[in-house]
DNA sequence: GCCGGAAGTGATACACTGTAACAAAGCCGC
DNA sequence: GCGGCTTTGTTACAGTGTATCACTTCCGGC
């Protein structure tokens, strides 16, 4: 599904009908815009952890993500990675799912509603990011029923995307 | 809010609006009647895990529970309390919250749709527990949209449960 | 009652996930 | 350049969950 990632970079070569994850490039360029307004560094090391994000065929997890970058002659700490992640989630670049212990890069430039539902394959292990004004207004009512306030929620679906299925099918 | 146990236990004192939880007994005697349906044992160490998560003011961790059910004398290793909640959450007795690793009863009888809500509060640590039948349809709407056939999901708000806000208005 | 297989538990070790604390290096404004 | 801040490196450790194997208990059939 949409975790896979595209090798070769030309804007829209997906037919699919369903969310897809944004450009590799175009996270790059979010990034960077979000770090000059907010006048913070967007460093080496955490340029390498979003690309390690973005790159991987699977939502990977943090000492995944260690690995990847390290190499003989330099070691990145998973320690490392935990803070980079930390900075990247406080601009929304990238999501944690909680259910796995991964992460994913934010397909949306969801400035705004930051109310996002991820769809998680059990079979190819893609997640898919997706929003749902339907559940968002329906959670709404429940919580005003509930008399509660919330501050942040997380909704992770697991199941099969329509690609695995298809392929099931097939075979 | 309703995480904490009441210590008396007769069957009905709450007045509040929200969702409450099963009484302990009550708990104990859908996990024995489950049992027997499903021709499964129900040993004393599934028992005490069991009570351990229902007693629990805040919803403990795995290790808490194991703690809790050892004594100078009779150790209860982690590994024995992980059995017992796959075991219970096979059952549905139990949940599991994943963003705080941390196993809450089931406080709805709810054999059917397994679809719930849960509201973590940040302030008094409770959680609870409802369902949404808004929710529900709207994801089910979304999830058809992006051709996504779900096995289960997981939907837990982290806010302020009306109880504590109370509270911090009246301090 | 006994026996044999299945289920459950104990115990140890280990893998994986995440954080605390402090030192060293880099950036930035003055 | 100096002084303060942010970032990174390094080490150690806490917390969460699983694999493995031995031992016990349970339960159905004889």
């Amino acid at each position: 599904m949409s975790a896979a990632g595209h090798s070769h970079d030309h804007a829209h070569d997906h037919a699919h009908g369903h969310s897809c994850k944004a450009e590799p490039a175009a996270i790059l360029a979010r990034a960077e815009e979000l770090c000059r307004e907010r006048a913070v560094q967007f460093t080496a090391l955490r340029r390498e952890v979003l690309d390690a994000v973005v790159a991987s065929e699977k939502p990977p997890g943090a000492y995944d993500i260690a690995e990847r970058l390290s190499r003989p002659g330099r070691r990145v700490a998973p320690v490392s990675v935990y803070r980079a992640l930390d900075f990247l989630m406080e601009l929304g670049l990238v999501h944690r799912i909680a259910s796995r212990n991964a992460f994913v890069p934010c397909a949306h430039a969801h400035g705004a509603s930051e109310n996002v539902v991820f769809l998680i394959c059990r079979t190819c292990g893609g997640i898919d990011e997706t929003t749902s004004p339907e559940v968002e207004s329906g959670l709404g009512k429940t919580l005003k029923r509930a008399g509660f306030t919330p501050a942040h929620s997380i909704l992770e679906v697991e199941g099969d995307c329509g690609a695995c299925r298809d392929k099931a099918r097939r075979a």
